[in-house]
RNA sequence: GGGUCCGUGGUCUAGUGGUAUGACGCUUCCCUUACAAGGAAGAGACCGGUGGUUCAAUUCCGCCCGGACCCA
């Protein structure tokens, strides 16, 4: 076997010190490489290969983390024994608005103030000492990371390869530049994405405005053309309510619902926007929300998703009145030049003044925020890069599909965000800082010039395009793009860093440096990122490579607090991993994490690490004891006592049901059913046994049950195993020894069980007695099938005389109850079975022949069980199993 | 406001159309050739509430309540 030294000298001894055995094998695999991959496969089924949504390091380590990164390790050390190597990366996301703002705060130094290249490496010196702050806890945490296989996003290749991303997909047509009304930050001056926006409350104000309606001569050229009967009495107004009076200036149009009879003599009029006296018309559309206020609600350059679609819809003006740092315009008359929260009070103001604001009501609402500054947002008309998605999303969704599910449920929120996409993806930001967009504009004809593949990553700010002179006008002068990329135009790429793909200028063609890797067998993350990372990840590497990404993706819940809340700064109540590292064994901290289902929330409880540490100190007493019991390097005997065989046999089955668990990444399964078995079945049962045996296939069944055990419990408890398989059993890892496949051993099953429970019966008669557990019995009799396992029974028990009878004991039986198939009774009798319920309970039964005779109806034996009590009249004592008859003398 | 999911002994958790699994805690007894952080025995759950389908619902369906997340 892998023993290399029979001859080992050293024990198992006193009790498990985690504070000392941790630190020593981490630091020790460090120094291996142990987790190093070696790449020696080139077939993509064979290569286990994980690829992980990197962390921005400018934070600190919470518990979605170490709850995250474990459920990974689990899976990433299960195949790294089971199919002989695993690619277990790690990235780190220092390529964002977070880490330039830790760069500039560190340094008190403003981004502006140097060129990006000289900038980003400022940045990738500032994270460095948090990413190794991050690097120490992961280390500790024993997530078996291959620390030579890592990434920076803001590094050169990353950025490379992010520029031949925008390079190959604009090449494809997929890219494409547009003016066109995108979401705003006021703040960060830039346009962002749908995804970087969330709700927050604020107070604000329903202002209700009259507009006055203009001459009605605009009646006659009607746009819906079928008003049937004229009003009598045309109004003279129309009021209209608002949160945000200070797009006043900005309106363009009034909507009115076409089935709205309050309103129905307005389509087709005019209305003039008070305080700024332009007119605008009043149109029907079926998205005016009939149920609030006058039925009437303006539109304006823009207010919200449904002004833009009005806009687009209707062909209106633009009327610009809020720039890109959400100062009033021109466009705003007398109001330029105020921020919108000034032009709100001003305006507001100014209406009461001239009579036209009705009334104002206090409310407190959600308005869209830029998730990094809480500034509400706009929307604005500008020119920006998009990857083009509305398209293809049927594509998108099938793409989603063809990956598994852990747990299936997840991929509802797949489904649901890409049938409910609105938006193609703008992926241009107006920063200073980030990856650049490898493109310049002739500035004669506006023709787009993208850099050399082979001369990425440039700059173009800084660098010359690659032509002398525009390919269509011919014209010399070049105006460099200034935006860079989205975040996540390069975090949505992470498999393609992971696999190395370039381009390779002497094929043409795109490549992996390790195409074994890709697909990728693993996506692991957290479900509130499906939404735009993994989905983005997903169109990403689908558009380059024609392929999904992932073969699976598992989806984690999240940690809460105590009280089953989410953790938060703002409530205090976060738990800190530091902390609980400090307090416990990381053995038992990842006990704990492969406790629950995976993609469950679950709460984290200082009581439920208590449970591995108990197991540590029992794997730790069993390993002594077996080390005592049985030589080291036992031969395997020719032929084995029953109840060796028994083990063996019945350890096969465990094996097979945990290896199972784990390729379904069932970690809570497989960590109960081993727990379950080995401390049970091995350690209450068959070691007590092993005790009082003296045949030679007691050792071999302990050394190499023993063995199995440390290499199926290795993924969820790596320190205390590597210190007991190193100390008894190798000089190599046990994390890079081959997972166990069951040996092939039979045994009868029926008898084994019946043995036990012969035994734990005879336990439980000597502690109903006082009598110690080692106290002899003289003579015992036993009626049932423990063929092969008198000598185990006999031997663990203490029995002087152990008595096999044929025939069962004279005993008294009294039938106190029946146990109803109810499977098979409740379809056959229906609604009688209430009556034959009632009937048994009231003790109004009979049983003759076999056959149970109840509330009219004949039962056949079949259909139930009787619940009987045994009394034993002879002499000794009398205990039943389930299958078995005891007689203690 | 819409969607997805969750709600099981004091706590955490498994599970299923036929009367509920395990752990932690608790009670009693026991230092027995590793382990008292152990062993044996035991108490403790009308499976969130309410209707419906069914012979039978914790399980399936509707509604309500509470929680999480996603999207408006």
């Amino acid at each position: 076997m892998s023993t290399q030294e029979p001859e080992r000298e050293e024990r198992i001894e006193g009790t498990y010190d985690p504070d000392a055995v941790e630190p020593k094998w981490q630091d020790r695999w460090l120094d291996d490489e142990t987790y190093a991959y070696r790449g020696e496969s080139d077939d993509p089924n064979t290569a286990y290969s994980v690829d992980t949504p990197p962390p921005t390091v400018s934070g600190s380590l919470h518990m979605g983390h170490l709850y995250g990164s474990t459920l990974q390790d689990f899976a990433a050390r299960y195949h790294r024994m089971a199919d002989g190597d695993a690619f277990f990366p790690f990235g780190y996301d220092d390529n964002g608005i977070a880490s330039e703002r830790l760069t500039e705060r560190e340094l008190d130094i403003r981004h502006g103030d140097y060129e990006r290249r000289e900038f980003q490496q400022l940045c990738r010196e500032v994270c460095e000492e948090y990413e190794a702050d991050f690097t120490e806890e992961m280390q500790e945490l024993a997530v078996s990371v291959d620390w030579s296989n890592t990434y920076k996003t803001i590094e050169p290749r990353v950025q490379r390869l992010s520029q031949l991303s925008f390079i190959d997909l604009y090449e494809q047509g997929r890219e494409y530049r547009e003016r066109a009304p995108a979401i705003w930050c006021p703040d960060c001056e830039t346009a962002i994405s749908q995804v970087e926006t969330e709700d927050a409350e604020r107070s604000a104000h329903f202002n209700d405005i009259r507009f006055d309606l203009a001459d009605s001569e605009a009646s006659a050229s009607d746009v819906s053309g079928e008003r049937s009967e004229p009003r009598a009495g045309p109004r003279e107004s129309v009021t209209i309510s608002t949160t945000r009076p200070e797009l006043l200036p900005a309106c363009v149009a009034m909507f009115v619902h076409p089935d709205d009879e309050r309103t129905d003599d307005l389509p087709g009029s005019t209305a003039r926007v008070p305080l700024f006296g332009h007119e605008v018309p009043v149109y029907e559309d079926e998205r005016v929300d009939r149920e609030k206020g006058t039925g009437v609600v303006m539109c304006c350059t823009f207010g919200d998703q449904t002004d833009i679609e009005w806009y687009q819809a209707h062909d209106l003006d633009l009327r610009v009145a809020i720039d890109e740092s959400g100062t009033l315009t021109e466009t705003a008359g007398e109001y330029a030049g105020l921020s919108t929260h000034e032009a709100r009070e001003a305006i507001v103001e100014d209406l009461d003044d001239a009579g036209h604001l009705e009334s104002r009501e206090a409310i407190d609402h959600d308005v869209q925020v830029h998730e990094r500054c809480e500034t509400d947002i706009e929307f604005r008309v500008t020119e920006q890069w998009y990857v083009e998605l509305l398209d293809k999303t049927d594509e998108y969704l099938e793409a989603g599909s063809e990956m598994e599910w852990y747990p299936e449920k997840m991929f509802t929120r797949y489904q649901h965000w890409v049938e409910g996409l609105e938006w193609d993806w703008c992926i241009s930001r107006q920063r200073d800082s980030g990856i650049p967009f490898p493109v310049w504009y002739c500035a004669g004809c506006g023709e787009t010039i993208l850099a050399e593949k082979a001369d990425l990553p440039v700059d173009p700010l800084s660098d010359e395009p690659p032509v002398d002179a525009c390919p269509d006008c011919g014209g010399g002068e070049f105006t460099p793009e200034g935006d860079v990329f989205d975040t996540w135009a390069t975090s949505s790429l992470t498999p393609l860093i992971n696999a190395g793909w370039d381009w390779n200028e002497a094929t043409g063609e795109f490549e992996f440096d390790n195409p074994e890797l890709y697909q990728f067998d693993l996506r692991p993350q957290g479900h509130d990122i499906i939404s735009f990372w993994l989905f983005h990840t997903v169109v990403k590497c689908y558009e380059h490579t024609g392929e999904v990404p992932f073969e699976s993706v598992l989806i984690n819940g999240h940690v809460l607090d105590e009280n089953r809340e989410k953790m938060s700064k703002s409530k205090g109540n976060v738990v800190e991993p530091r902390a609980v590292m400090d307090e416990y064994p990381v053995d038992a901290i990842r006990y704990w994490a492969a406790s629950s289902s995976v993609g469950d929330d679950f709460p984290f409880k200082h009581n439920a690490m208590k449970q591995g540490e108990k197991l540590l100190q029992k794997l730790w007493n069993a390993s002594k004891l077996v080390d005592s019991l049985a030589p080291a390097d036992p031969t395997e005997p020719d032929e084995f006592a029953a109840i060796d065989e028994w083990l063996l046999a019945s350890l096969d089955d465990l094996t097979r049901e945990v290896t199972d668990h784990f390729e379904a990444y069932e970690f809570a399964k497989a960590r109960d059913e081993l727990r379950a078995f080995f401390w049970h079945t091995f350690c209450d049962d068959y070691l007590e046994i092993a005790k009082q045996s003296d045949a030679d296939s007691t050792a071999y069944a302990l050394r190499t049950a023993h063995e199995r055990f440390l290499k199926l419990f290795a993924p969820f408890l790596p320190h205390i195993t590597e210190e007991i398989h190193r100390t008894l059993y190798a000089d190599s890892s046990v994390h890079r020894a081959d997972w166990p496949e069951p040996a092939g051993y039979e045994a009868d099953r029926a008898a084994g069980e019946t043995a036990l429970e012969v035994i734990g019966a005879l336990r439980g008669y000597k502690t109903d007695n006082g009598l110690a557990l080692n106290e002899p019995l003289s003579e015992v009799a036993v009626y049932g099938d423990i063929d092969g396992f008198e000598d185990a029974v006999a031997g663990a028990m203490h029995i002087e005389q152990l008595e096999r009878l044929d025939d069962p004991p004279a005993l008294s039986t009294e039938i106190v109850g029946v146990d109803l198939d109810y499977a098979t009774v409740g379809p056959e009798y229906g609604s009688k079975v209430g009556d034959i319920d009632a009937a048994i309970d009231a003790g109004e039964f009979a049983v003759s022949n076999g056959k149970l005779h109840v509330a009219d109806e004949v039962l056949d034996a079949d259909l139930f069980e009787l619940r009987e009590k045994r009394t034993y009249a002879g002499e000794g004592d009398f205990v039943e199993t389930d299958s078995a008859v005891v007689i203690v003398r």
